[in-house]
DNA sequence: CCCCAGTCCTGCGGGC
DNA sequence: TGCCCGCAGGACTGGG
């Protein structure tokens, strides 16, 4: 469940790989099936090897490692894929290694236990047709409220669900969707082209409180434990979810039942009396 | 064009 | 206790 502020703490947690040159590529643990990995390992490693890391990015959910030779190296963790520089949770699921010069340096580790991510090579004329605009859009910490609006704001779509579009606003998944909504206190199901101005203001105003304060958390560890830093640490922001997997506890504002319902076949957590479909009054 | 259901994958938790 | 099914949701595909 890697959303943005998770994605944003493993590409800190690796960014000292900036300025090293890499030495190997390798897939690992043969036993399992190898994620997608393209181009081939040859073909990888013929194009990578010696090159210098020269920026570690990140494109919404996914970790760019921009190459001196203006290839870059895209890391899409998808549901449970980790980025690490330190030991992984298990040898069984480490899928992908890339090895650098120098005597101390320690290696880059991809490790996904479900195996639904991806590390893909691109040149940078496929990088931007892949993940430039229209594909992606604005990421969700330096997009503006006009933007927000001008993406969503005519679409007939329920407000969570069109959230989770990453051609409208890049980063947000189903977790932080839900808490983003509870802190703007506005209805999930309130369809997008009926949202004021307002409530457009509070999205977004929330979105950015949200994500940031994550961050500062280090990102949300679930109960499957699967959600890891760098270093192999869990994320501390599970403990302060408004209404995420929180079905049938007291709502943090008002002590009402937060309720789950499914929207696009993804949960839902809101709290009925603090989300409304208008305009709150106060 | 817009939007949604189905798909990939593994580990787990609930029910019997 | 052990087994099995359903569920979790990233992004992409196909089709209505």
């Amino acid at each position: 469940m890697p959303e943005l502020p998770e994605v944003e703490t493993m590409r800190r947690g690796i960014a000292v790989i900036a300025g090293k040159r890499i030495a190997n590529v390798r897939r690992v643990a043969c036993r399992r099936r190898p994620i997608y990995v393209a181009p081939s390992i040859p073909t990888f490693r013929r194009r990578v090897l010696g090159q210098t890391v020269a920026t570690v990015d990140r494109l919404g959910k996914r970790i760019v490692l921009r190459l001196a030779s203006h290839d870059a190296i895209v890391i899409e963790p998808r549901m449970t894929g980790l980025v690490l520089l330190a030991a992984p949770p298990s040898t069984e699921h480490l899928r992908w290694a890339l090895d650098f010069e120098g005597p101390a340096a320690k290696s880059l580790l991809y490790w996904d236990r479900r195996g639904l991510g991806s590390v893909r090579l691109f040149r940078p004329a496929e990088l931007q047709s892949t993940f430039g605009p229209p594909a992606l859009g604005p990421d969700a910490l330096a997009i503006t409220v006009e933007q927000l609006r001008e993406n969503l704001g005519k679409s007939r779509r329920e407000v969570k669900p069109a959230l989770l579009d990453q051609k409208a606003v890049a980063g947000i998944g189903n977790l932080y969707a839900s808490e983003i909504l509870f802190l703007a206190g506005v209805h999930p199901q309130t369809r997008c082209d009926r949202l004021t101005l307002r409530q457009w203001i509070s999205i977004h105003h929330s979105l950015g409180a949200v994500l940031r304060e994550a961050i500062r958390y280090e990102g949300s560890t679930l109960s499957d434990g699967t959600y890891r830093n760098a270093l192999n640490k869990a994320g501390g922001y599970q403990n302060q979810h408004r209404v995420y997997d929180k079905e049938s506890a007291p709502c943090p504002q008002c002590g009402n039942a937060i309720e789950r319902i499914v929207q696009t076949q993804r949960s839902t957590f809101f709290c009925r009396r603090c989300q409304t479909r208008r305009n709150r009054t106060s």
